[in-house]
DNA sequence: GCAAAAGTGTTGCGAGTACACCCATGA
DNA sequence: TCATGGGTGTACTCGCAACACTTTTGC
Protein backbone atom coordinates (compact mmCIF):
# COMPACT_ATOMS: atom_id res chain seq x y z
CA UNK A 1 0.00 0.00 0.00
CA UNK A 2 1.32 3.52 -1.01
CA UNK A 3 0.67 6.00 1.09
CA UNK A 4 0.93 9.84 1.46
CA UNK A 5 3.58 9.92 4.01
CA UNK A 6 7.37 11.32 3.49
CA UNK A 7 9.37 8.49 4.02
CA UNK A 8 10.83 8.34 0.44
CA UNK A 9 10.13 4.95 0.27
CA UNK A 10 6.38 2.95 -0.17
CA UNK A 11 4.97 1.15 2.58
CA UNK A 12 5.64 -2.39 0.34
CA UNK A 13 9.20 -1.64 0.51
CA UNK A 14 9.54 -0.99 -3.13
CA UNK A 15 12.04 1.74 -2.93
CA UNK A 16 9.27 4.26 -4.74
CA UNK A 17 11.25 8.12 -4.01
CA UNK A 18 9.42 10.48 -5.12
CA UNK A 19 12.18 13.01 -5.31
CA UNK A 20 14.10 10.29 -7.66
CA UNK A 21 11.39 10.69 -11.00
CA UNK A 22 11.58 13.30 -13.44
CA UNK A 23 9.39 15.83 -11.78
CA UNK A 24 5.84 15.99 -12.75
CA UNK A 25 4.66 19.11 -14.17
CA UNK A 26 1.41 20.14 -13.26
CA UNK A 27 -1.02 22.09 -15.83
CA UNK A 28 -4.13 23.50 -16.87
CA UNK A 29 -6.27 23.70 -19.81
CA UNK A 30 -9.02 25.79 -20.41
CA UNK A 31 -11.71 25.75 -22.48
CA UNK A 32 -13.06 28.73 -22.78
CA UNK A 33 -16.61 28.82 -24.60
CA UNK A 34 -18.96 31.39 -25.68
CA UNK A 35 -22.24 31.60 -27.84
CA UNK A 36 -21.06 33.99 -30.69
CA UNK A 37 -23.52 34.07 -33.97
CA UNK A 38 -25.78 31.35 -32.91
CA UNK A 39 -23.05 28.84 -32.71
CA UNK A 40 -20.66 27.94 -29.80
CA UNK A 41 -17.09 28.96 -29.93
CA UNK A 42 -13.96 28.15 -28.18
CA UNK A 43 -10.96 30.35 -27.26
CA UNK A 44 -8.02 29.02 -29.16
CA UNK A 45 -4.38 30.00 -28.95
CA UNK A 46 -1.90 29.50 -31.57
CA UNK A 47 1.49 28.01 -30.23
CA UNK A 48 4.77 29.55 -30.93
CA UNK A 49 7.18 26.86 -29.98
CA UNK A 50 7.57 23.21 -31.00
CA UNK A 51 6.13 20.56 -30.37
CA UNK A 52 2.99 21.88 -31.87
CA UNK A 53 4.66 25.12 -33.50
CA UNK A 54 1.61 27.09 -35.47
CA UNK A 55 -1.32 24.49 -34.33
CA UNK A 56 -3.88 26.24 -32.35
CA UNK A 57 -4.50 24.70 -29.20
CA UNK A 58 -6.20 25.47 -25.59
CA UNK A 59 -4.97 28.09 -23.48
CA UNK A 60 -3.24 26.82 -20.30
CA UNK A 61 -0.33 27.19 -18.44
CA UNK A 62 1.74 25.97 -14.90
CA UNK A 63 0.50 25.86 -11.28
CA UNK A 64 2.09 28.50 -9.71
CA UNK A 65 4.16 27.31 -6.28
CA UNK A 66 0.88 29.15 -4.10
CA UNK A 67 -1.81 28.55 -5.96
CA UNK A 68 -4.77 25.88 -6.76
CA UNK A 69 -5.64 24.88 -9.80
CA UNK A 70 -9.03 26.83 -9.97
CA UNK A 71 -6.97 30.02 -8.82
CA UNK A 72 -4.64 28.93 -11.89
CA UNK A 73 -7.54 29.09 -13.90
CA UNK A 74 -8.44 31.84 -13.40
CA UNK A 75 -5.64 33.78 -13.58
CA UNK A 76 -5.07 32.05 -17.05
CA UNK A 77 -8.46 33.39 -17.83
CA UNK A 78 -7.50 36.79 -16.81
CA UNK A 79 -4.80 37.39 -19.16
CA UNK A 80 -6.02 35.22 -21.99
CA UNK A 81 -9.47 37.32 -22.46
CA UNK A 82 -8.15 40.76 -20.91
CA UNK A 83 -11.54 41.07 -18.94
CA UNK A 84 -11.17 42.96 -15.75
CA UNK A 85 -13.76 41.10 -13.58
CA UNK A 86 -13.48 37.43 -14.05
CA UNK A 87 -14.45 36.86 -10.27
CA UNK A 88 -18.55 36.22 -11.86
CA UNK A 89 -17.52 33.97 -14.45
CA UNK A 90 -18.14 29.98 -13.96
CA UNK A 91 -15.76 27.82 -13.76
CA UNK A 92 -16.27 23.89 -14.04
CA UNK A 93 -13.64 21.40 -13.40
CA UNK A 94 -13.73 18.57 -16.17
CA UNK A 95 -11.13 16.21 -15.38
CA UNK A 96 -7.63 15.50 -15.17
CA UNK A 97 -5.87 13.99 -17.84
CA UNK A 98 -2.71 11.91 -17.02
CA UNK A 99 -1.43 9.65 -19.76
CA UNK A 100 2.17 9.67 -19.69
CA UNK A 101 3.00 10.55 -23.58
CA UNK A 102 0.34 13.67 -23.90
CA UNK A 103 3.41 16.06 -24.04
CA UNK A 104 6.07 14.16 -26.04
CA UNK A 105 8.65 16.08 -23.29
CA UNK A 106 7.83 15.63 -19.64
CA UNK A 107 5.02 14.38 -17.99
CA UNK A 108 2.49 16.66 -17.41
CA UNK A 109 -0.66 16.47 -15.85
CA UNK A 110 -2.86 18.53 -16.81
CA UNK A 111 -6.44 19.67 -14.92
CA UNK A 112 -8.77 20.80 -17.40
CA UNK A 113 -12.11 23.41 -17.04
CA UNK A 114 -14.76 24.64 -18.83
CA UNK A 115 -15.05 28.27 -18.85
CA UNK A 116 -18.61 29.81 -19.63
CA UNK A 117 -18.51 33.54 -20.94
CA UNK A 118 -20.97 35.63 -22.20
CA UNK A 119 -21.15 36.80 -25.34
CA UNK A 120 -17.68 39.11 -26.35
CA UNK A 121 -19.38 40.78 -29.66
CA UNK A 122 -23.16 40.88 -28.92
CA UNK A 123 -25.04 41.84 -32.23
CA UNK A 124 -24.08 45.53 -31.86
CA UNK A 125 -27.95 45.85 -32.55
CA UNK A 126 -29.19 49.57 -32.36
CA UNK A 127 -29.54 50.66 -29.00
CA UNK A 128 -27.00 48.47 -27.61
CA UNK A 129 -23.71 49.49 -28.15
CA UNK A 130 -21.66 48.20 -25.26
CA UNK A 131 -18.46 47.82 -25.46
CA UNK A 132 -17.39 44.40 -26.09
CA UNK A 133 -16.87 42.64 -22.96
CA UNK A 134 -13.91 40.90 -23.35
CA UNK A 135 -11.45 40.59 -26.62
CA UNK A 136 -9.22 37.73 -26.67
CA UNK A 137 -5.25 38.77 -26.84
CA UNK A 138 -2.50 36.72 -26.86
CA UNK A 139 -0.53 38.14 -23.92
CA UNK A 140 2.72 40.13 -24.42
CA UNK A 141 3.54 37.01 -26.64
CA UNK A 142 3.76 36.85 -30.76
CA UNK A 143 1.16 34.35 -30.40
CA UNK A 144 -2.02 35.05 -31.53
CA UNK A 145 -5.94 34.19 -29.76
CA UNK A 146 -9.07 33.93 -31.45
CA UNK A 147 -12.68 32.88 -31.07
CA UNK A 148 -13.34 29.44 -33.47
CA UNK A 149 -16.35 27.94 -33.95
CA UNK A 150 -16.80 24.69 -32.36
CA UNK A 151 -17.13 22.29 -35.44
CA UNK A 152 -14.16 23.76 -36.70
CA UNK A 153 -11.51 23.70 -34.03
CA UNK A 154 -10.56 19.89 -35.11
CA UNK A 155 -6.52 18.54 -35.21
CA UNK A 156 -5.84 20.95 -32.01
CA UNK A 157 -2.36 20.11 -30.11
CA UNK A 158 -1.71 17.73 -27.56
CA UNK A 159 -4.94 16.34 -26.50
CA UNK A 160 -6.78 19.13 -26.84
CA UNK A 161 -9.20 17.89 -29.50
CA UNK A 162 -10.59 15.79 -26.39
CA UNK A 163 -10.74 18.26 -24.22
CA UNK A 164 -12.82 20.93 -26.23
CA UNK A 165 -15.70 17.46 -26.85
CA UNK A 166 -15.45 16.74 -22.82
CA UNK A 167 -16.35 20.47 -22.23
CA UNK A 168 -19.40 20.17 -24.82
CA UNK A 169 -20.56 17.23 -23.09
CA UNK A 170 -20.17 18.42 -19.81
CA UNK A 171 -21.85 21.28 -20.63
CA UNK A 172 -24.47 20.13 -22.66
CA UNK A 173 -25.47 17.89 -20.03
CA UNK A 174 -24.92 20.22 -16.89
CA UNK A 175 -27.93 22.71 -19.00
CA UNK A 176 -30.55 19.81 -17.63
CA UNK A 177 -29.94 20.23 -14.35
CA UNK A 178 -28.32 22.99 -13.36
CA UNK A 179 -28.64 27.25 -13.74
CA UNK A 180 -25.67 27.17 -15.60
CA UNK A 181 -27.28 28.53 -19.07
CA UNK A 182 -27.55 31.97 -17.40
CA UNK A 183 -23.44 31.47 -17.37
CA UNK A 184 -23.39 31.90 -20.79
CA UNK A 185 -25.82 35.66 -20.89
CA UNK A 186 -24.66 39.31 -19.73
CA UNK A 187 -26.10 40.12 -16.64
CA UNK A 188 -29.55 40.91 -17.85
CA UNK A 189 -31.05 39.01 -20.26
CA UNK A 190 -33.92 38.15 -21.88
CA UNK A 191 -35.60 34.54 -22.23
CA UNK A 192 -35.44 34.41 -25.84
CA UNK A 193 -31.36 34.48 -25.50
CA UNK A 194 -31.35 32.37 -22.86
CA UNK A 195 -33.65 29.65 -24.59
CA UNK A 196 -31.08 30.21 -27.62
CA UNK A 197 -28.17 28.92 -25.36
CA UNK A 198 -29.85 25.62 -24.88
CA UNK A 199 -30.96 25.48 -28.44
CA UNK A 200 -27.46 26.02 -29.72
CA UNK A 201 -25.40 24.35 -27.02
CA UNK A 202 -27.97 21.34 -28.02
CA UNK A 203 -28.88 21.96 -31.12
CA UNK A 204 -32.46 21.35 -31.07
CA UNK A 205 -35.30 23.98 -31.52
CA UNK A 206 -37.34 24.11 -28.80
CA UNK A 207 -41.05 25.26 -28.02
CA UNK A 208 -41.22 28.77 -26.84
CA UNK A 209 -44.27 28.72 -24.74
CA UNK A 210 -43.07 25.88 -22.82
CA UNK A 211 -39.93 26.50 -22.49
CA UNK A 212 -40.87 29.84 -20.85
CA UNK A 213 -42.89 27.73 -18.36
CA UNK A 214 -40.40 25.31 -17.51
CA UNK A 215 -37.52 28.34 -16.70
CA UNK A 216 -40.15 30.87 -14.76
CA UNK A 217 -41.43 27.26 -12.80
CA UNK A 218 -38.18 26.75 -11.97
CA UNK A 219 -37.78 28.35 -8.58
CA UNK A 220 -34.78 30.47 -8.08
CA UNK A 221 -33.20 30.11 -11.83
CA UNK A 222 -34.45 33.55 -12.99
CA UNK A 223 -35.86 36.21 -11.42
CA UNK A 224 -37.50 39.69 -13.08
CA UNK A 225 -35.78 42.73 -13.50
CA UNK A 226 -38.99 45.15 -12.77
CA UNK A 227 -40.03 47.53 -15.10
CA UNK A 228 -37.27 46.61 -17.87
CA UNK A 229 -37.81 45.59 -21.04
CA UNK A 230 -35.75 45.50 -24.27
CA UNK A 231 -35.65 44.82 -28.39
CA UNK A 232 -33.64 41.83 -29.25
CA UNK A 233 -33.74 42.05 -32.58
CA UNK A 234 -35.02 45.34 -33.47
CA UNK A 235 -38.38 43.77 -34.60
CA UNK A 236 -41.46 42.22 -32.27
CA UNK A 237 -42.77 43.37 -28.43
CA UNK A 238 -39.87 44.20 -26.31
CA UNK A 239 -39.08 40.88 -23.86
CA UNK A 240 -39.38 41.20 -20.11
CA UNK A 241 -35.39 41.23 -18.72
CA UNK A 242 -34.20 39.00 -16.19
CA UNK A 243 -31.49 38.39 -13.88
CA UNK A 244 -29.62 35.22 -12.91
CA UNK A 245 -31.29 33.46 -9.44
CA UNK A 246 -29.65 32.70 -6.25
CA UNK A 247 -30.12 28.71 -7.22
CA UNK A 248 -27.89 26.45 -8.99
CA UNK A 249 -29.01 23.35 -9.45
CA UNK A 250 -32.27 23.13 -11.48
CA UNK A 251 -35.76 21.89 -9.86
CA UNK A 252 -37.60 20.21 -11.89
CA UNK A 253 -35.13 19.51 -14.48
CA UNK A 254 -35.09 21.02 -18.08
CA UNK A 255 -34.98 17.92 -19.99
CA UNK A 256 -33.75 17.45 -24.00
CA UNK A 257 -36.21 15.22 -24.97
CA UNK A 258 -35.72 13.19 -28.23
CA UNK A 259 -38.91 14.24 -30.07
CA UNK A 260 -39.11 18.11 -27.88
CA UNK A 261 -39.64 20.65 -30.51
CA UNK A 262 -38.87 20.64 -34.06
CA UNK A 263 -35.30 19.93 -35.71
CA UNK A 264 -33.47 23.22 -35.23
CA UNK B 1 0.12 33.85 -21.51
CA UNK B 2 1.55 30.91 -20.31
CA UNK B 3 1.95 27.95 -21.91
CA UNK B 4 3.05 24.38 -22.48
CA UNK B 5 6.29 25.06 -24.44
CA UNK B 6 9.73 24.22 -23.08
CA UNK B 7 11.52 26.91 -23.29
CA UNK B 8 12.20 27.56 -19.37
CA UNK B 9 10.12 30.21 -19.60
CA UNK B 10 6.54 31.31 -19.85
CA UNK B 11 5.36 33.43 -22.75
CA UNK B 12 4.85 36.45 -21.40
CA UNK B 13 7.95 36.79 -20.20
CA UNK B 14 8.02 36.63 -16.35
CA UNK B 15 11.09 34.23 -16.32
CA UNK B 16 8.56 30.97 -14.86
CA UNK B 17 11.28 28.14 -14.70
CA UNK B 18 9.62 25.01 -14.27
CA UNK B 19 12.73 22.94 -12.79
CA UNK B 20 13.34 25.66 -9.79
CA UNK B 21 10.23 24.78 -8.09
CA UNK B 22 9.46 22.08 -5.09
CA UNK B 23 8.73 19.87 -7.70
CA UNK B 24 4.54 18.82 -7.77
CA UNK B 25 3.77 15.77 -6.22
CA UNK B 26 1.17 14.11 -8.11
CA UNK B 27 -1.17 11.17 -6.26
CA UNK B 28 -4.53 9.64 -6.40
CA UNK B 29 -6.86 9.46 -3.32
CA UNK B 30 -9.28 6.61 -3.82
CA UNK B 31 -12.98 6.15 -2.45
CA UNK B 32 -13.74 2.60 -2.31
CA UNK B 33 -17.37 2.22 -2.00
CA UNK B 34 -19.27 -0.65 -1.22
CA UNK B 35 -22.97 -2.00 0.52
CA UNK B 36 -22.89 -3.78 2.90
CA UNK B 37 -25.82 -5.13 5.42
CA UNK B 38 -28.58 -2.32 3.63
CA UNK B 39 -25.55 1.06 4.26
CA UNK B 40 -22.94 2.68 2.82
CA UNK B 41 -19.31 1.91 3.34
CA UNK B 42 -16.17 3.25 2.57
CA UNK B 43 -12.82 1.81 2.67
CA UNK B 44 -10.07 3.40 5.16
CA UNK B 45 -6.27 2.82 5.96
CA UNK B 46 -5.05 3.73 9.25
CA UNK B 47 -1.85 5.61 8.89
CA UNK B 48 1.44 4.77 10.03
CA UNK B 49 3.42 7.87 9.82
CA UNK B 50 3.20 11.62 10.63
CA UNK B 51 1.32 13.79 9.45
CA UNK B 52 -2.35 12.22 10.71
CA UNK B 53 -0.38 8.91 12.28
CA UNK B 54 -2.92 6.77 13.45
CA UNK B 55 -5.98 8.86 11.64
CA UNK B 56 -7.64 6.79 9.19
CA UNK B 57 -7.59 8.19 5.76
CA UNK B 58 -8.26 7.19 1.80
CA UNK B 59 -6.12 4.40 0.23
CA UNK B 60 -3.96 6.11 -2.47
CA UNK B 61 -0.16 6.84 -3.29
CA UNK B 62 1.94 8.14 -6.06
CA UNK B 63 1.81 7.81 -9.74
CA UNK B 64 4.76 5.80 -11.03
CA UNK B 65 6.31 7.44 -14.01
CA UNK B 66 5.39 5.34 -16.79
CA UNK B 67 1.25 5.22 -15.66
CA UNK B 68 -1.59 7.53 -16.10
CA UNK B 69 -4.33 8.62 -13.33
CA UNK B 70 -6.56 5.64 -13.58
CA UNK B 71 -3.46 3.19 -14.04
CA UNK B 72 -2.97 3.86 -10.68
CA UNK B 73 -5.84 4.04 -9.52
CA UNK B 74 -6.41 0.83 -10.52
CA UNK B 75 -3.52 -0.37 -9.56
CA UNK B 76 -3.85 0.73 -6.18
CA UNK B 77 -7.34 -0.23 -6.27
CA UNK B 78 -6.10 -4.08 -6.36
CA UNK B 79 -3.59 -3.76 -3.78
CA UNK B 80 -6.02 -2.27 -1.10
CA UNK B 81 -8.75 -4.81 -1.83
CA UNK B 82 -6.59 -8.04 -2.94
CA UNK B 83 -9.29 -8.94 -5.54
CA UNK B 84 -7.81 -10.59 -8.56
CA UNK B 85 -10.02 -9.05 -11.54
CA UNK B 86 -9.93 -5.30 -11.16
CA UNK B 87 -10.59 -4.40 -14.56
CA UNK B 88 -14.24 -5.24 -15.06
CA UNK B 89 -14.85 -2.66 -11.46
CA UNK B 90 -15.70 0.87 -11.82
CA UNK B 91 -13.87 3.51 -11.65
CA UNK B 92 -14.78 6.68 -11.80
CA UNK B 93 -12.68 9.95 -11.82
CA UNK B 94 -14.06 12.88 -9.31
CA UNK B 95 -11.64 15.60 -9.71
CA UNK B 96 -8.51 16.77 -8.63
CA UNK B 97 -7.59 18.38 -5.45
CA UNK B 98 -4.67 20.54 -5.28
CA UNK B 99 -5.06 23.30 -2.69
CA UNK B 100 -1.61 24.27 -1.47
CA UNK B 101 -1.73 23.13 1.73
CA UNK B 102 -3.91 20.15 1.68
CA UNK B 103 -0.69 18.19 2.35
CA UNK B 104 1.62 20.26 5.19
CA UNK B 105 4.83 18.75 3.82
CA UNK B 106 4.41 19.88 0.34
CA UNK B 107 2.86 20.26 -3.00
CA UNK B 108 0.95 17.51 -3.44
CA UNK B 109 -1.79 17.45 -5.89
CA UNK B 110 -4.04 14.61 -5.93
CA UNK B 111 -6.55 13.17 -8.58
CA UNK B 112 -9.36 11.37 -6.89
CA UNK B 113 -11.64 8.55 -7.57
CA UNK B 114 -14.43 6.56 -6.83
CA UNK B 115 -14.51 2.78 -7.00
CA UNK B 116 -17.79 0.65 -6.99
CA UNK B 117 -17.40 -2.80 -5.45
CA UNK B 118 -19.65 -5.45 -4.92
CA UNK B 119 -20.51 -6.28 -1.33
CA UNK B 120 -17.21 -8.37 -0.22
CA UNK B 121 -19.03 -9.97 2.79
CA UNK B 122 -22.84 -11.47 0.81
CA UNK B 123 -24.99 -12.63 3.76
CA UNK B 124 -23.64 -15.78 3.54
CA UNK B 125 -27.19 -17.33 3.57
CA UNK B 126 -27.93 -20.40 2.94
CA UNK B 127 -27.46 -22.18 -0.44
CA UNK B 128 -24.83 -19.38 -1.31
CA UNK B 129 -21.59 -19.82 0.29
CA UNK B 130 -19.87 -17.93 -2.20
CA UNK B 131 -15.90 -17.37 -1.33
CA UNK B 132 -16.02 -13.21 0.07
CA UNK B 133 -14.97 -11.64 -3.42
CA UNK B 134 -12.93 -9.34 -2.07
CA UNK B 135 -11.13 -8.38 1.53
CA UNK B 136 -9.42 -4.99 2.57
CA UNK B 137 -5.35 -6.03 3.72
CA UNK B 138 -2.77 -3.67 4.68
CA UNK B 139 -0.68 -4.37 1.72
CA UNK B 140 2.51 -5.77 3.49
CA UNK B 141 2.51 -2.76 6.18
CA UNK B 142 1.52 -3.04 9.77
CA UNK B 143 -1.24 -0.10 8.76
CA UNK B 144 -4.69 -1.84 8.86
CA UNK B 145 -7.36 -1.03 6.32
CA UNK B 146 -11.07 -1.70 7.16
CA UNK B 147 -14.42 -0.95 5.78
CA UNK B 148 -16.32 1.99 7.61
CA UNK B 149 -20.01 2.59 7.38
CA UNK B 150 -20.33 5.93 5.41
CA UNK B 151 -22.09 7.88 8.47
CA UNK B 152 -18.84 6.94 10.87
CA UNK B 153 -16.30 7.82 8.41
CA UNK B 154 -15.27 11.45 9.62
CA UNK B 155 -11.99 12.57 11.11
CA UNK B 156 -10.37 11.84 7.93
CA UNK B 157 -6.52 12.59 7.54
CA UNK B 158 -5.75 15.45 4.64
CA UNK B 159 -9.14 17.08 2.86
CA UNK B 160 -10.66 13.48 2.61
CA UNK B 161 -13.63 13.97 4.47
CA UNK B 162 -14.42 16.33 1.64
CA UNK B 163 -13.08 13.85 -1.31
CA UNK B 164 -15.82 10.61 0.75
CA UNK B 165 -18.69 13.34 0.20
CA UNK B 166 -18.28 14.35 -2.83
CA UNK B 167 -18.04 10.57 -4.05
CA UNK B 168 -21.19 9.64 -2.27
CA UNK B 169 -22.70 12.92 -3.80
CA UNK B 170 -21.33 11.60 -7.65
CA UNK B 171 -22.49 8.59 -7.24
CA UNK B 172 -25.89 9.36 -6.04
CA UNK B 173 -26.46 11.56 -8.92
CA UNK B 174 -25.25 9.08 -11.60
CA UNK B 175 -27.77 6.64 -10.20
CA UNK B 176 -30.21 8.98 -11.58
CA UNK B 177 -28.96 8.79 -15.25
CA UNK B 178 -26.59 5.80 -15.64
CA UNK B 179 -26.32 1.70 -15.12
CA UNK B 180 -23.58 2.75 -12.67
CA UNK B 181 -26.32 0.87 -9.98
CA UNK B 182 -24.88 -2.43 -11.41
CA UNK B 183 -21.64 -1.83 -10.25
CA UNK B 184 -22.45 -2.40 -6.48
CA UNK B 185 -23.75 -5.79 -7.72
CA UNK B 186 -22.25 -9.02 -7.99
CA UNK B 187 -22.36 -10.29 -12.08
CA UNK B 188 -25.66 -11.21 -11.21
CA UNK B 189 -28.13 -10.14 -9.35
CA UNK B 190 -31.84 -9.90 -8.94
CA UNK B 191 -34.48 -6.53 -9.03
CA UNK B 192 -34.51 -6.41 -5.52
CA UNK B 193 -31.03 -6.16 -4.89
CA UNK B 194 -30.47 -3.36 -7.70
CA UNK B 195 -33.37 -2.11 -5.79
CA UNK B 196 -31.56 -2.01 -2.98
CA UNK B 197 -28.89 -0.33 -4.26
CA UNK B 198 -30.49 2.63 -5.26
CA UNK B 199 -32.50 2.63 -1.75
CA UNK B 200 -29.14 2.57 0.38
CA UNK B 201 -27.27 5.25 -2.20
CA UNK B 202 -30.41 7.44 -1.87
CA UNK B 203 -31.71 6.72 1.40
CA UNK B 204 -35.29 6.54 0.16
CA UNK B 205 -38.06 3.46 -0.41
CA UNK B 206 -38.88 2.93 -3.83
CA UNK B 207 -42.10 1.17 -4.91
CA UNK B 208 -40.91 -1.89 -6.03
CA UNK B 209 -43.43 -2.65 -8.89
CA UNK B 210 -42.33 0.65 -10.53
CA UNK B 211 -38.46 0.14 -10.24
CA UNK B 212 -39.73 -2.86 -11.65
CA UNK B 213 -41.32 -1.31 -15.00
CA UNK B 214 -38.58 1.54 -15.05
CA UNK B 215 -36.07 -1.06 -14.78
CA UNK B 216 -36.73 -3.26 -17.39
CA UNK B 217 -38.17 -0.82 -19.92
CA UNK B 218 -34.63 1.38 -19.91
CA UNK B 219 -32.63 -0.42 -23.09
CA UNK B 220 -29.78 -2.28 -22.58
CA UNK B 221 -29.38 -1.77 -18.74
CA UNK B 222 -30.92 -5.44 -17.45
CA UNK B 223 -30.87 -8.39 -19.57
CA UNK B 224 -31.92 -11.73 -17.99
CA UNK B 225 -30.35 -14.49 -17.30
CA UNK B 226 -32.22 -17.40 -18.99
CA UNK B 227 -33.68 -20.33 -17.07
CA UNK B 228 -31.99 -18.85 -13.29
CA UNK B 229 -33.61 -18.43 -10.29
CA UNK B 230 -32.44 -17.54 -6.53
CA UNK B 231 -33.40 -16.98 -3.05
CA UNK B 232 -32.57 -13.62 -1.73
CA UNK B 233 -33.59 -13.79 1.85
CA UNK B 234 -34.84 -17.23 2.36
CA UNK B 235 -37.72 -16.51 2.10
CA UNK B 236 -40.20 -15.95 -0.73
CA UNK B 237 -40.44 -16.57 -4.17
CA UNK B 238 -37.39 -17.18 -6.03
CA UNK B 239 -36.15 -13.92 -8.06
CA UNK B 240 -35.20 -13.81 -11.77
CA UNK B 241 -31.66 -13.19 -11.95
CA UNK B 242 -30.32 -10.32 -14.38
CA UNK B 243 -26.97 -9.44 -15.93
CA UNK B 244 -25.60 -6.02 -16.33
CA UNK B 245 -26.70 -4.90 -20.18
CA UNK B 246 -24.80 -2.99 -22.81
CA UNK B 247 -26.35 0.28 -22.09
CA UNK B 248 -24.16 3.02 -19.89
CA UNK B 249 -26.39 5.73 -20.16
CA UNK B 250 -30.13 5.63 -19.06
CA UNK B 251 -33.09 6.53 -20.74
CA UNK B 252 -35.30 7.44 -19.53
CA UNK B 253 -33.93 8.35 -16.48
CA UNK B 254 -34.55 6.89 -12.60
CA UNK B 255 -35.40 9.58 -11.20
CA UNK B 256 -35.65 10.09 -7.32
CA UNK B 257 -38.74 12.39 -7.12
CA UNK B 258 -39.05 14.05 -3.69
CA UNK B 259 -42.54 12.47 -2.83
CA UNK B 260 -41.59 8.87 -4.72
CA UNK B 261 -42.32 6.07 -2.12
CA UNK B 262 -42.45 5.98 1.81
CA UNK B 263 -39.93 7.61 4.03
CA UNK B 264 -36.84 4.51 4.45
C1' DG C 1 -51.13 46.78 -42.68
C1' DC C 2 -47.63 43.34 -42.32
C1' DA C 3 -43.93 40.85 -40.29
C1' DA C 4 -41.66 39.51 -36.28
C1' DA C 5 -40.96 38.55 -31.63
C1' DA C 6 -43.08 38.23 -26.79
C1' DG C 7 -46.36 36.33 -24.09
C1' DT C 8 -51.10 33.61 -22.67
C1' DG C 9 -54.56 29.93 -22.91
C1' DT C 10 -56.14 25.31 -23.74
C1' DT C 11 -56.36 20.58 -24.82
C1' DG C 12 -55.13 15.79 -25.09
C1' DC C 13 -51.94 12.19 -24.49
C1' DG C 14 -48.91 9.58 -21.74
C1' DA C 15 -45.74 8.64 -18.10
C1' DG C 16 -45.63 7.36 -13.52
C1' DT C 17 -47.48 6.90 -8.83
C1' DA C 18 -50.17 4.39 -5.83
C1' DC C 19 -52.23 0.38 -4.64
C1' DA C 20 -54.66 -4.09 -5.05
C1' DC C 21 -53.77 -8.58 -6.12
C1' DC C 22 -51.60 -13.27 -7.24
C1' DC C 23 -47.42 -16.55 -6.97
C1' DA C 24 -43.82 -19.37 -4.88
C1' DT C 25 -41.12 -20.67 -1.22
C1' DG C 26 -39.44 -21.79 3.95
C1' DA C 27 -40.76 -22.58 8.42
C1' DT D 1 -51.04 -21.86 6.87
C1' DC D 2 -48.67 -17.92 7.59
C1' DA D 3 -44.99 -14.85 6.73
C1' DT D 4 -42.03 -13.13 3.25
C1' DG D 5 -40.34 -11.56 -0.93
C1' DG D 6 -41.18 -11.78 -6.24
C1' DG D 7 -44.11 -10.45 -9.84
C1' DT D 8 -48.59 -8.57 -12.52
C1' DG D 9 -52.49 -5.64 -13.40
C1' DT D 10 -54.88 -1.21 -13.24
C1' DA D 11 -56.83 3.35 -12.34
C1' DC D 12 -56.19 8.01 -11.42
C1' DT D 13 -53.33 12.19 -11.83
C1' DC D 14 -50.40 15.43 -13.06
C1' DG D 15 -46.87 17.01 -16.28
C1' DC D 16 -46.10 18.64 -20.48
C1' DA D 17 -45.91 18.78 -25.53
C1' DA D 18 -48.53 20.82 -29.16
C1' DC D 19 -50.67 24.48 -31.08
C1' DA D 20 -54.00 28.35 -31.41
C1' DC D 21 -54.28 32.91 -30.12
C1' DT D 22 -53.33 37.83 -28.43
C1' DT D 23 -50.02 41.77 -27.79
C1' DT D 24 -46.54 45.10 -29.03
C1' DT D 25 -43.14 46.78 -31.63
C1' DG D 26 -40.46 48.35 -36.50
C1' DC D 27 -40.99 49.19 -41.18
Amino acid sequence: MRDHDGSGHDADGRGYDKYAFEPFAVTVDLAVLTLRAGALHVLLVERGQEPYAGRWALPGGFLLPEESAEEAARRELAEETGLADVTGLHLEQLRTYSEPGRDPRMRVVSVAFAALVPDPHPDSVRGDPRPAPLEPHGGGDAAQARWTPYDAARGLAFDHDRIVADARTRVGAKLEYTCLATAFCPPEFTLGELQQVYETVWGTALDRPNFRRKVLAAPGFVEPVPGAARLTSGRGKPAAVYRAGPATALHPPLLRSPREGRPA
